[in-house]
DNA sequence: CTCCTGGAATCAACA
DNA sequence: GGTGTTGATTCCAGG
């Protein structure tokens, strides 16, 4: 839709760009130009580690903040509405806890049971408060007049980056591929029509213009505005650890361009070994932590770990954030991308941002307020500098356009890893129709191929309930990951503008860290719907992601997807409250989509252990001699019990299977008990994990939906919108936290919800805030630290969040079982509290029954998020469920679901059965994930037990 | 002519 | 080390 649409003035401070250094790219350093692609390859195995990143740690800011929003159509109202489950993201879902709070840093996850950051890329959070300014809002809408005024997410700092792609090195960019990554361009460009640049974010023009000399321009420019600046910097600087990889990067770059990046990647190896070696090579180069985090953690790595997540592991993950968000920041961005930065950098010029950028971008220093500043400068400064070294000065981010209002003075949305609630006050943010659970994603190689779709036809759709204001707000979209670990934007999956006559709704692209955000406008003419029919997703070679330095995930068979969309919305008291609901999984390869069975809906969630009821499951891809198998996975990931599960064959259909729920291994539980089941049509084509509880024998069946994430989020509905609790097929890595721990009635999750709310802190402020205040950041950085984030505030932050989530750690031992809910938010609260946010989030995470986790996982969830790898599920769950397989036979042990033990206690009495208030139950349950947790980290850390 | 798609060839990684 | 399978990526072709 045309900008038209947009006529609100954008007064919103949203917008203020957030000046994204952080995005991976920018982090990542660039890579020299110098070397050749191949070379670049070469180095990669080569490489030794690099330090890079070593430096930083922090460093590496994420820039992924809010893309700034920009107007964009709306789309029509949407429609119906589908329940979405949604992604357990939400924190509960209200989140209110302070603004931090909400954001959890997601990033965690990583296999690496380092925390995950992922990929350390540095976002730079919101400069935005900076370039909120004011000014930049203004700017925008002045300038813009198109834009619509939709509040942009402030934050969208997006740096313009440089290189365009920064999602994406673009030296991976294969030439072709730029024809659809192009598009971005061409859709900054179609964009820009629309809108002048609404935003001034630099982002969008970066991209779009990428064309735009903008970075030709004047490269400094470019730089500072575009947190690209970071990447820029990181390009250069490349150079710490750069080196390495730079020359691979750029070899990558380069070469990728030219064509397939194969090259090295294309050798390496995928498997376990894989990512590691290459990882190692890479990474390694990096020095770092980061790498070597995550490179261990990978799938099997991780597994073998897990036991070490506790605690000490949490600790470790901490660090590793650190290391990595050093990492990232040098590494985080491929060094494809740095070089790419470094080049596009300068290309890109965004063509609109010099309005916008300029004052949008930011307005140096001193538009912003101190606080602002200090953010950046420390962010920027830190991360940038010392990785990238970035020309501060640049920086500035004078040009954000103006974002607009001051009142974001939280200079930062929540990094894209963060786990926000879907709901938090009289707002949610809802999936109202989801889309199909198949979508092939398109090579930069090959056309588009077209938008996503909604299973029943038309399109998923997307809208915000409770949002009286006149203002339109910006919906951001990014393609986020779909494993058992804590949501994050996906490291091989970009979202991709699709544009044209079919598509009515307007939207804009921005980069993020290194991560596309699709911005599309909210109005309220439309009833703050968007039907999304401009989003398609593009899929980048593994090859030439896995070569970032930071990465830590695996291409291979990660291949399903969620759709992410978040609002910011602005608060009376200058914050932001910031909402996101991620859709049910999405397959996206070709193959993997006509093979592989899929599970996306089952008749049941729970039952008594005496199993014998028929469940139906839906889906695709049965096949009559498909099988299901129940697992109990040990918190490390290990298979504590299996049972294939009869089915009827005779009713078996493509798209639905029953089965017969088997008997639990235990019919003395006394609490439910998460398992997870899946479908396996053969070796190595196996559905992704299901979540099923099995409730005490006497228990009424009435299941307490809480044990599984999902159910959280089904109960809780449109929190969690993304995984219809059926659905998730996968499990939401998001927290499964209740989101509105309130409104998610569970009592059970209620913990969770405190936990938010300790943890947002700002007790006063409403949770749901988000507190763009440098503090937040901080917190905010930290926390993300998993994914890049990071880098922001590093020591600062770190160190609070190190100790958040020690604590939670440390308090759970203290009440193994099911410490009161109570506690964990104290626990977390005062961390929390002060600065949350990634402690207070990962705590708050574990507990959240997101997990995906089976049951035993359960508890871990948290853990793994962070730390972990989380054993479970990373993406490439296949791959890494055998590799697990292995690991988990050895291991296990120790760590042993704690339920397990329970259970062979219970086992021994007749089970009593405690019907258990569900509230109570749940508490519980998050109790003994607490416990659970608490005892990993305590034996990993000190074995005493 | 471009955008979408579906299908499949090709190649590398795995088992 | 060889071979078959699986997955990723690139090509082709039709609508």
């Amino acid at each position: 839709m045309p900008s038209t649409s947009f006529p609100v003035p954008s007064k919103f401070p949203l917008g203020p760009p957030a000046a994204v250094c952080g995005s991976g790219e920018t982090l990542r350093p660039a890579p020299l130009a110098g070397d050749t692609m191949k070379a670049a390859e070469e180095e990669h195995y080569s490489y030794s580690t690099p330090s890079i990143n070593s430096g930083l740690p922090l460093s590496a800011p994420h820039s992924s903040l809010p893309a700034q929003c920009h107007d964009l159509q709306t789309s029509t109202p949407g429609i119906s509405a589908a329940p979405s489950t949604n992604h357990p993201s939400g924190y509960g879902g209200a989140v209110d806890g302070g603004p931090s709070g909400y954001f959890l840093s997601s990033g965690n996850t990583r296999p690496n049971g380092a925390p995950a950051l992922e990929s350390p890329r540095i976002e730079i959070t919101s400069y935005l408060g900076l370039h909120h300014g004011t000014s930049q809002f203004f700017h925008d809408v002045e300038v813009e007049d198109v834009l619509p005024s939709c509040k942009r997410s402030p934050s969208t700092a997006t740096l313009h980056l440089p290189s365009l792609e920064a999602y994406r090195d673009p030296s991976c960019l294969s030439p072709a591929s730029s024809l659809s990554s192009r598009s971005c361009n061409s859709e900054a460009s179609s964009y820009e029509s629309n809108y002048s640049y609404p935003y001034a974010s630099p982002q969008t023009s970066p991209w779009q213009s990428p064309c735009v000399s903008p970075k030709t321009t004047d490269p400094e420019e470019a730089f500072p505005r575009s947190l690209g600046a970071c990447h820029l910097l990181s390009s250069p600087r490349h150079s710490p650890s750069t080196s390495p990889r730079a020359s691979v990067t750029e070899e990558s770059w380069l070469g990728a361009r030219g064509s397939r990046p194969t090259s090295p990647c294309n050798k390496r190896k995928y498997s376990l070994n894989g990512r590691q070696s290459s990882c190692s090579p890479h990474h390694s180069p990096t020095p770092s932590p980061h790498g070597s985090p995550r490179v261990s953690v990978t799938e099997d790595t991780w597994l073998g770990n897990t036991t070490q997540y506790t605690s000490s592991a949490i600790v470790a993950a901490i660090n590793a954030l650190t290391t990595d968000s050093s990492l990232d920041m040098g590494d985080g961005v491929p060094v494809k991308s740095r070089k790419t930065a470094l080049e596009h950098a300068p290309s890109v010029a965004l063509k609109v941002e010099p309005a916008g950028e300029d004052l949008g971008t930011t307005p140096p220093t001193s538009d912003f307020p101190p606080e602002e500043f200090t953010f950046q400068h420390l962010r920027k400064g830190t991360f940038c500098e010392q990785y990238l070294s970035v020309p501060q000065a640049p920086y500035q981010w004078a040009k954000p356009k103006s974002l607009s209002p001051t009142s974001y003075m939280s200079p930062s949305l929540p990094a894209l890893d963060w786990q926000l609630p879907s709901h938090s006050g009289p707002y949610e943010l809802r999936i109202e129709v989801q889309p199909k659970s198949h979508h092939r994603a398109h090579y930069e190689t090959e056309g588009s191929r077209g938008a996503v779709k909604a299973s029943a036809g038309g399109h998923p759709i997307v809208q915000l309930h409770g949002y009286l204001e006149n203002e339109p707000l910006t919906l951001q979209l990014f393609i986020g990951t779909a494993d058992d670990r804590l949501l994050r934007p996906h490291a091989f999956y970009q979202v991709h503008r699709i544009t044209g006559k079919t598509v009515s709704t307007t939207s804009h692209e921005a980069i993020l860290s290194n991560t596309k955000v699709l911005e599309i406008p909210l109005l309220p003419e439309n009833n703050m719907r968007a039907i999304i029919d401009c989003a398609g997703i593009l899929k980048l070679r593994n090859s030439d992601i896995e070569l970032r330095k930071g990465e830590t995930d695996i291409g291979r068979k990660n291949t399903r997807v969620r759709l992410v969309f978040r609002v910011h919305i602005p608060q009376p008291n200058g914050r932001t409250l910031s909402l996101q609901v991620a859709s049910n999984p999405i397959e996206c390869s070709q193959r993997s989509a006509q093979e592989l069975p899929l599970v996306e809906k089952q008749s049941t969630d729970s039952y008594p252990v005496i199993g014998g009821k028929k469940m139906v499951l839906s889906g695709h891809n049965f096949l009559q001699d498909s099988k299901v198998i129940f697992v109990e996975k040990a918190p490390d990931g290990h298979h504590v019990w299996e049972m294939e599960a009869k089915t009827d064959r005779d009713l078996c259909k493509p798209n639905s299977l029953v089965v017969e729920i088997p008997p639990f291994r235990n019919q003395r539980i006394t609490s439910p008990v998460q398992v997870s089941f899946y479908v396996c049509n053969g070796k190595r084509k196996r559905s992704q994990y299901q979540h099923f509880t099995y409730l005490p024998a006497n228990v009424p069946i009435i299941k307490t939906e809480p044990t599984d994430d999902f159910e959280p989020a089904l109960t809780c509905g449109p929190m969690s919108q993304g995984l219809s609790p059926l659905q998730r097929p996968y499990f939401s890595q998001q927290l499964t936290m209740p989101p509105d721990p309130g409104s998610c009635l569970v009592p059970g999750f209620a913990p969770c919800s405190q936990r938010n709310t300790l943890m947002s802190t700002p007790p006063s402020t409403s949770p749901k805030l988000h507190d763009l205040s440098s503090a937040a950041y901080a917190k905010g950085l930290a926390s993300p630290g998993h994914g890049g984030h990071l880098g922001l505030q590093p020591p600062a932050a770190e160190a609070p969040v190190m100790q958040e989530a020690p604590r939670p750690v440390a308090l759970q031992p203290g009440s193994p079982e099911q410490p009161p809910p109570a506690l964990l938010q104290t626990q977390v609260s005062p961390h929390l509290s002060s600065s949350c946010s990634l402690g207070c989030q990962q705590v708050l995470c574990p507990n959240s029954p997101s997990s995906p986790l089976p049951s035993a996982a359960h508890e871990p969830t948290c853990l793994q998020s962070s730390g972990h790898a989380s054993a479970t599920g990373h993406q490439q769950q296949l791959q890494l469920q055998k590799k697990v397989q292995r690991n988990e036979s050895s291991a296990t042990g120790p760590l042993s679901l704690p339920e397990v033990c329970e259970d062979s206690d219970c086992n021994l009495a007749p089970i009593p059965v405690v019907i258990k208030r569900e509230p109570e139950e749940l508490d519980q349950l998050y109790l003994d994930d607490v416990n659970e947790i608490i005892r990993n980290d305590l034996s990993s850390t000190s074995p005493h037990s």
